[in-house]
RNA sequence: GUCCCCGUCGUCCAGUGGUUAGGACAUCGCCCUUUCACGGCGGUAACACGGGUUCGAAUCCCGUCGGGGACGCCA
């Protein structure tokens, strides 16, 4: 037997969304993904909806929200309907609609299409172990499918906590059609039997994805390819509560150089970094929009009548991508977001810049009042004439800042201690606050941890992040420069001497 | 390990049975130029492999190999 469930009829009005997780910095995929959902709303005279999936709230980190949605309307991306603009189909923060998903969880449990299962998330992880040392896929073995009656109704009076979970039909399969694929079919044997609703009473994304999408009229779900092995379960959902499927779209996933998904470690992926570090909004959506394909190449006779250069089929506008933007056209490879061309792009937008415009965009970035104001006070005191301002703050302004062995490396440590050391300075950076104080308790804290003195641990962030041992003081300024740019020139600093390590073996 | 997706220059894209396999970025060379950059001109560089189908395969089919993703009370 295998589930044919009726799509939804292609008469209904176009309704997309992107449903971005406010876990930290607004992500280049998420403006990715966001610029396709977008072209394809507005190609359609379709609505695009933006919808915040604040179901971890373990992940939750709270300045994240309104960091999306500047980054969004940076790049030039705006929504119909959401968080900030309400809309018919509210709220559209997934926090404030719990009830719902607890609502849609109990008609699961009523129709028999999901479960409670009782064990502890510990019980599980130690499954899970055994499982990868046994070589044999990672799987709930679905033990609490089968408990009585009798046996939940215990459970439940001892008030043990519970997850419910989805009950996968066995035996059979699920085949969807993804849009720009042919059909693609999971054997159930492979589908796990996902938690729908946590012990928290909050829902997963599974859940609270399908359940909203639905009731958002949702008619064409355009997300990143990571998701087609989850698709059967949302299948099966749309199945169990009887509701027609929208049509699954899934796009290539944005990757490092190396090909893997597209990482921090490996690249940028903050939008706030690329908006710090001088970026034109235009070129940043530019290079996006070139990524995957979709925009068609302009013919020979476009080139001539309109006079173009050959480099400009690159070159193009959101106007644009709205015109000739075509679906269809993706290809399916995963493209490397290579900083090469993105660089070429965005230098190719600013030279088209008059005079005005490009003093403009510098005031309003790098050179913007606020930021030289930011600066100023940690070298007022250092200075002797204003001249010197520019010797003092130039890491401020730079994009490449590596500094040589000799600068970075104490006298009394290995390369490959220090190395190790930076290391677990940037996850310590990572998880903290990003204010002075914070900072500098983070930094502390693993100097005590790992017997670094104060001076040896701060001055090799220094040396990391100024290319100097003499520096404004090194807290105040990671705080200035911004902790998206802050890490990343530590990320790039590791992965440098990681490369450097490797060629000396 | 299991399942799923993908496979044209180093990278991003053209190409949908008959092309000297095209463009862009990068790279190399030349020109312009006080330098660098910009700009101009030119070059190197790819159909993963093996079987089919066909008069003819980058294009269609199968297999192999390779890459990626998923396998969480994350999204």
């Amino acid at each position: 037997m295998t589930f044919e469930p009726t799509v939804a009829p292609d008469s209904r009005p176009i309704r997309v969304r992107i449903a971005p997780s406010p876990t930290g910095d607004p992500h280049v995929g998420t403006a990715y993904i966001g610029l396709l959902n977008y072209l394809f709303a507005k190609q359609r005279g379709g609505k695009f909806v933006l919808r915040i999936e604040d179901t971890d709230r373990t992940r939750f980190v709270a300045t994240s929200e309104h960091m999306i949605f500047e980054a969004l309307k940076w790049v030039g991306l705006t929504w119909d309907e959401g968080p900030d603009v309400g809309g018919p189909f509210g709220p559209y923060r997934q926090s404030e609609r719990t009830e719902i998903y607890r609502e849609h969880a109990e008609i699961l449990l009523a129709n028999g299409t999901a479960y409670r299962s009782f064990e502890t998330a510990e019980e599980l992880e130690a499954m899970r172990q055994q499982q990868i040392a046994a070589k044999t896929p990672p799987r709930y073995n679905g033990a609490h499918r089968h408990l009585t009656p009798a046996q939940i109704d215990a459970y439940l009076a001892e008030g043990r906590p519970y997850t419910i979970r989805l009950k996968v039909p066995e035996n059979t399969s699920t085949t969807f059609t993804d849009e720009l694929r042919t059909a693609i079919t999971f054997d159930h044997n492979n589908v796990d039997d996902q938690v729908l609703l946590k012990s928290d009473g909050y829902p997963t994304y599974h859940l609270a994805n399908v359940v909203d999408d639905h009731l958002m009229q949702i008619t064409d779900v355009i997300r990143a390819e990571e998701w087609i092995s989850s698709t059967p379960k949302h299948v099966l959902l749309y199945n169990a509560f009887g509701w027609d499927l929208p049509r699954f779209w899934h796009m290539p996933l944005l990757r490092n150089v190396d090909k893997s998904k597209i990482s921090k470690r490996k690249n940028p992926v903050s939008l706030v970094f690329y908006q710090q570090s001088g970026y034109l909004p235009q070129a940043m959506l530019n290079f996006l929009g070139l990524l995957g394909g979709g925009m068609a190449q302009p013919t020979e006779a476009e080139i001539v009548s309109k006079g173009l250069n050959t480099k400009e089929g690159d070159i193009f506008s959101l106007p644009e991508m709205l015109e000739k933007f075509d679906f269809k056209r993706i290809s399916l490879g995963g493209p490397v977001f290579d900083l090469v061309k993105l660089k070429w792009l965005n230098g190719e937008y600013l030279r088209k810049l008059t005079p005005d415009e490009f003093f403009a965009a510098l005031r309003t970035t790098i050179l913007s009042d606020d930021y030289v104001r930011a600066i100023a006070p940690l070298v007022q005191a250092r200075m002797e004439t204003l001249g010197q301002f520019g010797d003092m703050t130039s890491f401020f302004f730079s994009d490449n800042i590596s500094p040589p062995e000799s600068v970075w490396l104490p006298k009394k440590r290995t390369f490959e201690e220090t190395v190790a050391f930076a290391a677990e300075q940037l996850t310590a950076l990572e998880a903290a606050t990003w204010d002075a104080t914070s900072i500098e308790s983070a930094l502390k804290t693993l100097g005590e941890a790992k017997q670094w003195s104060v001076k040896e641990n701060f001055m090799l962030l220094r040396a990391i992040l100024t290319g100097s041992l003499t520096s404004p003081p090194l807290t105040e300024s990671l705080v200035v420069f911004g902790k998206s740019r802050s890490l990343d020139r530590l990320r790039r600093f590791l992965e440098t001497q990681k490369k450097l390590a490797n060629q000396r073996k």
